[in-house]
DNA sequence: AAAGGACCCAACCGCCGACGG
DNA sequence: TCCGTCGGCGGTTGGGTCCTT
C-alpha cells in the first residue's frame, strides 16, 4: 500500500486548492455522494491528499480532496485499510490470545482492544470475534456473553492457544534454529520467564503478566505445580484432545482459589458454575462435537524473543 | 461443473460525547 | 444553555469468495 505513495503519483494527485474544490463540492447534495466499494482512484486522490495535508477534519479534506464521499466514508477508508501501517493477513495465535484475553476484561470495546494490537484495526477485530468467536458460542448453543461460553474459552481454548504458542516457540528453538547459535538473550529471556513461575507454567502469559503498571495476570495460566501438555493443534477451532481432558481439569482443581482475581465477577468461580450447571467432562464433550469438525486457518506464527518484547511493549503501554 | 450454503470482510448506519459558536 | 458539527465507536449488512454436495 505505501508504494501508492511514491513520487511518480505526483501527476494524478489532487492538490488543487480547498478553497477552489468548496466551490465545486458546496452545492454536491447527498444524491452526488458515492458509496459502496473504494475505487483505485478514490484511495489514490484520499492517500495524496492526506499524504500533503496530513489526517483530521474529515469532511472538509474528502471535499478538498475531490471525493465524492462522506467525511465519515474517507476516515474509515484511511484507518481500516489505505494508512501504511495497517496490518493484513490472518490474525496470528498470539494475537487471538490477546483478543480473548483483552476481550475478556473489556468486553466489545474494540477500538480499546485494537490500541494493543498494532496495525490491527477495530473492525478487524470485532470481524475476528465474530466471524471465529461468535460462530462457536452459536454452534455451542449458547450466547456469547453467557458464562458458559466464557468460561469454554477461558479454561479451554485460552489455555490451549497458549500451550499452543508455547509449543511452536519450542519447535521453533529445536527445528528452525541451530541451538549453538542461541543468543544469550534468548536463552536468559527465558529462564527469566522460567526462574519466575517454575517449570511448570507458561511462559508466553508470564511474559506479559507482570510487565508495567497495569499487571496482567491471566487467569488460566497455571501457577501450581503439576504439568501442562503441550499441544502441539490446540486453538480456538481444533478439536479438544482428550488426552489433555484430565490436566485442565487438575488445573482447574488447583486453581480454584485463584481464578478470576483479575476479572469481573461475571467469569469468576469456575467449579461453582461446573458443579451447578455442567460438569466440565460434559461441556468438553460438547465442545468436542460442536468443534470437531472445523479445521483451523490460524497462522502457524512462532512464539519468540521478539514476539516476548512485542507482548512486552503493549502490555507497558496499557 | 454447477448450485447452494457458509464464511469473510469492507463499508455503512445510528448513536453518542466532545467541542465550539 | 442550546444547537450544530465532527469524530469515534459498536452493530449490522451486502456482496464477493470459498467450500461442500
Amino acid at each position: 500500500m505505501g508504494d501508492k505513495m511514491n513520487s511518480s503519483s505526483s501527476n494524478s494527485c489532487i492538490d488543487m486548492s480547498c478553497g477552489e474544490e468548496d466551490d465545486q463540492m458546496m452545492n454536491m447534495t447527498m444524491d452526488d455522494l458515492r458509496r459502496g466499494p473504494w475505487t483505485v482512484e478514490e484511495d489514490f486522490a484520499l492517500i495524496n491528499y492526506i499524504a500533503h495535508h496530513g489526517e483530521g477534519r474529515w469532511n472538509s479534506l474528502a471535499r478538498c480532496a475531490g471525493l465524492k464521499r462522506t467525511g465519515k466514508s474517507c476516515r474509515l477508508r484511511w484507518l481500516n485499510y489505505l494508512r501504511p501501517d495497517v496490518r493484513r493477513g490472518n490474525i496470528t495465535l498470539e494475537e487471538q490470545l490477546l483478543i480473548l484475553e483483552l476481550h475478556s476484561r473489556w468486553g466489545n470495546r474494540w477500538s480499546k482492544i485494537a490500541q494493543h494490537l498494532p496495525g490491527r484495526t477495530d473492525n478487524e477485530i470485532k470481524n475476528y470475534w465474530r466471524t471465529r468467536v461468535q460462530k462457536h458460542a452459536k454452534q455451542m448453543k449458547c450466547d456469547v456473553n453467557s458464562k458458559q461460553f466464557k468460561d469454554t474459552m477461558r479454561y479451554l481454548w485460552m489455555p490451549r492457544l497458549a500451550e499452543r504458542i508455547q509449543a511452536a516457540s519450542t519447535t521453533k528453538t529445536t527445528t528452525t534454529r541451530d541451538p549453538s547459535t542461541l543468543t544469550t538473550t534468548t536463552n536468559t529471556l527465558n529462564q527469566n520467564n522460567m526462574d519466575h513461575i517454575g517449570t511448570n507454567q507458561l511462559v508466553m502469559p508470564q511474559s506479559y503478566s507482570e510487565v508495567g503498571n497495569n499487571q496482567i495476570k491471566p487467569s488460566y495460566a497455571k501457577e501450581n505445580s503439576g504439568t501442562i501438555a503441550v499441544s502441539p493443534v490446540s486453538d480456538l477451532t481444533d478439536c479438544y484432545h482428550p488426552i489433555y481432558q484430565t490436566q485442565n481439569q487438575d488445573f482447574l482443581v488447583q486453581n480454584n482459589n485463584q481464578i478470576g482475581d483479575d476479572f469481573d465477577g461475571s467469569l469468576i468461580s469456575p467449579s461453582g458454575y461446573f458443579n451447578e450447571e455442567m460438569d466440565f467432562e460434559t461441556m468438553v464433550e460438547e465442545n468436542n462435537q460442536c468443534l470437531g469438525s472445523n479445521s483451523g486457518d490460524f497462522s502457524d506464527s512462532l512464539w519468540n524473543v521478539e514476539d516476548i518484547l512485542f507482548l512486552q511493549q503493549q502490555f507497558n503501554n496499557m
